[in-house]
RNA sequence: GCCGAAGUGGCGGAAUGGCAGACGCGGUGGUCUCAAAAACCAUUAGGGGCAACCCUGUGUGGGUUCGACUCCCACCUUCGGCACCA
């Protein structure tokens, strides 16, 4: 037969284009609020839809949840697998500004953009519960859960100094100072006193963080999560001032160092300074607070900085043991925590000790390490050891339970109060900002803070032309009368409302919540829904949200879960972060002192940059000689994004599917390559053409054959065993996100059917081969459905089946098939491998070990010497032990 | 500084107490072709040997074990997080 057919070639771009249609016509995503199947609710972190659109970076996250979604469904589970997007917020705003445009008009436009990229790859979305954070009908919900927490006492407004990012002209919270910057925009963050609103997830703290026991998350995010909360316990005491009636009450963790307490330092904004500062101290000291205040926090929080500290000229007397004090005021006693005031031990901290020796305040020791220790020879604090020398507990050991006597002690003199403290701050949700949802409260003269009933809901964003922050502080809403300027709901008066709108974590505080009910017009979500598809059994998203959307999130839902709106306490089952994707990408080398956008840091030990992106006119220009490539985050910014629109259109959206997972784990960073989607596009093409070549062969109805198959020997026997191992393989590595190893898993098999097909070269099939040839197909078919979807559907199509792989049951593996018969058995002697029994698998291990003493590569290393010992692991190896 | 994760061929990675390097990239040789590409086949950790084989080898140094990439201790490096938290 000379007709050596040439095989079809593999049409990726109809191919996709194709299914994407018919699946699409068919609503095959579409999820129904009710089932008799178990129910899957698999997540994305709903994106910010920037004017870049997706880069192939965003498809490492969205492909394998989708896998894994895809993979649910054809086990039967009722799959919810939703997108929306989150656009309200800074990101939206500043590139509004920046374009010039209406943000309302812009995000729309975004979002689009990215719907119709996510449909390129091939997303099993159900489109129709897309949501947006920006519209009335998803943000009047956001105000309404703004007035839950309100009511519960959970909001509030207080004028305490905020983060001020000026470049972003707003207030952050605690979460989004990142090293002293604004996360947004890396701008030096400033201390600005305002009245702001506040949620108290300082309430929650203990539930946030016991509730991380009952959660599938990485380790890494969990532990975050605690430090970020960072509960220390210990114990609040009073000091009384001497010739005043104030008192200075700190929070200490070791109380049981009160009796070395050789003075007191105040955070140089405590409201108690002015106080007790004496006549005489007063001008150092004014001095001393306006150096603070005009450090930004960067500066303040430089390591190794050496400690400075001016006297008040005030004492304060240690209730434990009567003894006078002096009062100093310092910068590394923060405000922010504890209670700005801190009783300062020098022998047994390494702060306070440095202060001490420096200034030449006393040093006294509580803890003794030996008798003849002095205070002269001391270098550095000893916060942990020795024993207690002072004090009614002279002869406790420095650890935990002397504390705790000491507590218990001090509450029964009424000194103190044991007491547990929290790093964590509250949340700070106003923003001097147009583009986000209006935080609903009306300010009335005569009734003061008024929440806006909830019928009047939602409080309109108002359209404007001009919505750029004012930088007074002021939200750009303010200059609206239209706006500002209602009627007050209890008294009817002329009332105004509130201007700020709520910091773009609150819309994605819920948003899980809302996929599962999206076009309730009643309610947030009905709780039927809800009960229904929470908690969300697979959440995957980049770790940068760790601590902040994430501890958010878990706070609105145990507030809801209060409410009794919800059964659930935490909302993310189980959640998995993937890796980065970086690109190559060309820079130049920057001397430190050049470029450095705020020009003063001059004993700053980090460098800001020491190399720079070239800009895509500089790459023509530059000397090649001297590009230096660096691998770096692929993004709009760097000039370094590939689209899938383009590796879409080059290689085809299942090759893009199969490269994000086969390239490296799924948590671990990447590098993007050209010859890795290369590699990707060969083995799908691979895949087609071994499928179309073996095509021929199939037989629809070869399960009513399986009998002529049962008993294949040789080649025959191991392709279906490696078949049936596959199957095991691939669902235990979807399941478990090993999508790297799943992937070659069907590589191996697909080599596997190669020699099969180069075996069989052109002579047609004997009636076992072929029933097995069919299985195969058809199997792979299947296996490859969660993966490379477009091409699973058109081979399905090509067996001349109905429907959609996407609803066929997963194919189930026989064990008995996929068993090994013959295994290789190790022999070691003294731990090194000597040789390789080939054994069947039921072999007794007696008669292995037998074999294993008789093997010639045993005998020569024995020569003589003593067998002393042997062991035989089951199906694994025998080591004999000489000597 | 503290906390966490990681370190394996030329490269991405596999193996989580039992055959180190699956799978892929790259390389080399071959088949096909007028030629090339593609595809297919073979080979590819390093060193030694004509060979069958032998030795060395998972950041470094110790330890536990019959046996260690895997567990323990110390150190080095890289990445991520936190950073005067009283």
């Amino acid at each position: 037969m000379t007709e050596e057919k040439q095989t079809e070639r593999y049409d990726f771009r109809a191919i996709e284009k194709k299914w994407q249609r018919r699946w699409e016509e068919a609503g095959l995503f579409h999820a129904e609020n009710k089932s008799d199947r178990p129910k899957f609710y698999g997540l994305d972190f709903f994106p910010y839809p920037s004017g870049a659109g997706i880069s192939v970076g965003h498809c490492r996250n969205y492909v394998p949840l989708d896998v894994a979604c895809r993979q649910k469904a054809m086990q039967g589970f009722n799959v919810l697998h939703p997108m929306g997007w989150d656009a309200f917020g800074q990101p939206a705003e500043n590139e509004a500004i920046k374009r010039g445009r209406n943000p309302k008009e812009m995000v729309e436009e975004y979002a689009a953009n990215y719907k119709r990229q996510l449909k390129l790859v091939g997303i099993s979305y159900d489109w129709s519960r897309e949501i947006n954070s920006s519209h009335p009908d998803y943000y009047k919900w956001t105000q309404w859960f703004f007035l839950l927490l309100y009511k519960r006492g959970l909001a509030y407004r207080a004028s305490t100094p905020i983060n001020w990012c000026p470049s972003c002209k707003t207030g952050l919270a605690n979460e989004e100072v990142v090293a002293g910057r604004c996360w947004r925009c890396g701008t030096p963050v400033e201390k600005r006193p305002m009245p702001q609103w506040y949620f108290k997830i300082t309430a929650y703290a203990d539930r946030l963080i016991s509730g991380l026991d009952t959660i599938q998350w990485p380790e890494g995010i969990k532990l975050m999560q605690r430090e970020w909360i960072g509960r220390s316990e210990g114990a609040e005491v009073d000091f009384p001032v001497v010739g005043h009636e104030e008192t200075i009450r700190v929070f200490t963790t070791r109380p049981d160092t009160l009796w070395g307490a050789t003075f007191m330092v105040l955070a140089p904004e405590h409201p108690l300074v002015d106080v007790v500062t004496t006549a005489e101290q007063r001008a150092e000291v004014e001095a001393y607070k306006l150096k603070a205040q005009r450090e930004t926090e960067i500066e303040r929080q430089s390591t190794e900085r050496a400690k400075t500290g001016v006297f008040t000229g005030a004492y304060a007397v240690n209730p434990v043991n009567g003894e006078q004090i002096p009062i100093w005021i310092a910068d590394y006693v923060l405000m922010g925590y504890g209670t700005g005031a801190i009783m300062a031990v020098p022998a047994h901290d390494q702060r306070d000790f440095e202060f001490a020796r420096k200034y030449n305040i006393p040093i006294v020791l509580v803890y003794q390490i030996s008798v003849d220790q002095t205070i002269e020879a001391m270098t550095e604090a000893t916060p942990h050891t020795g024993t207690m020398v002072l004090s009614p507990f002279a002869g406790s050991p420095n650890d935990k339970t002397t504390v705790n006597k000491v507590i218990r002690w001090l509450e029964e003199k009424s000194i103190g109060q044991g007491r547990v403290n929290y790093r964590l701050r509250d949340w700070l949700i106003s923003r001097q900002r147009y583009w986000g949802a209006p935080i609903p409260i009306i300010h009335c003269p005569k009734d003061g803070e008024v929440p806006v009933p909830e019928d009047q809901l939602p409080v309109v964003l108002p359209d404007v032309e001009k919505y750029q922050p004012t930088g007074t502080g002021e939200s750009p809403l303010a200059g609206i009368p239209e706006f500002v300027n209602t009627i007050c709901p209890v008294c009817g008066g002329p009332a105004r409302r509130e201007t700020d709108t709520m910091g773009g974590f609150a819309c994605s505080s819920w948003y899980f919540l809302r996929f599962a009910d999206p076009h309730n017009n009643e309610e947030a979500f009905s709780r039927e829904a809800a009960d229904y598809w929470l908690p969300v059994d697979l959440y995957v998203g980049g770790a940068e949200h760790a601590v902040m959307h994430l501890l958010y999130a878990r706070f609105w839902t145990k507030v809801m879960y209060d409410a009794g709106l919800i059964a659930f306490e935490e909302p993310f089952q189980r959640l998995r972060n993937q890796g980065m994707l970086l690109a190559h990408t060309p820079g130049r080398e920057v001397r430190k002192d050049e470029d450095v956008s705020d020009g003063e840091d001059t004993d700053s030990d980090e460098p800001i940059e020491d190399w720079k992106v070239l800009r895509p006119e500089e790459r023509k220009t530059f000397p090649p000689d001297q590009i230096v490539w660096r691998w770096v985050k692929m993004s709009k910014s760097k000039g370094n994004v590939v689209t899938p629109d383009e590796i879409a259109e080059k290689y085809g959206a299942d090759s893009l599917r199969v490269y994000g997972l086969f390239v490296a784990p799924f948590e671990d960073t990447v590098q993007w390559t050209d010859t890795g989607i290369e590699a990707a596009h060969r083995y799908v093409n691979r895949v087609w053409r071994l499928w179309t070549e073996l095509r021929p062969h199939y037989r629809p109805d070869w399960r009513a054959d399986l009998g002529a198959i049962s008993s294949l020997e040789g080649q025959e026997r191991n392709l279906r065993r490696k078949l049936h191992q596959t199957i095991r393989k691939v669902g235990e590595d979807i399941e478990s996100f090993r999508f790297n190893t799943c992937i070659a898993a069907l590589m191996e098999l697909t080599n596997d059917l190669s020699a099969f097909r180069n075996e069989l070269g052109n002579k047609a099939p004997t009636e076992p081969q072929a029933i097995l040839i069919s299985e195969v197909l058809e199997t792979l078919t299947l296996l490859l459905s969660p993966i490379a979807p477009h091409l699973a559907d058109e081979f399905w199509e090509r067996l001349g089946q109905e429907g959609f792989t996407f609803r066929q049951p997963w194919p189930q593996f026989d064990p008995e098939v996929a068993a090994e018969e013959a295994i290789t058995i190790v022999v070691q002697v003294n731990g090194k491998v000597r040789d390789r029994l080939l054994v069947p698998v039921d072999m007794p291990d007696s008669e292995i070990e037998k074999l294993a003493l008789e093997s010639e590569k045993v005998r020569a290393e024995l020569d003589g010497k003593q067998v002393r010992k042997v062991i035989a692991v089951p199906g694994k190896l025998v080591n004999v032990v000489i000597g």
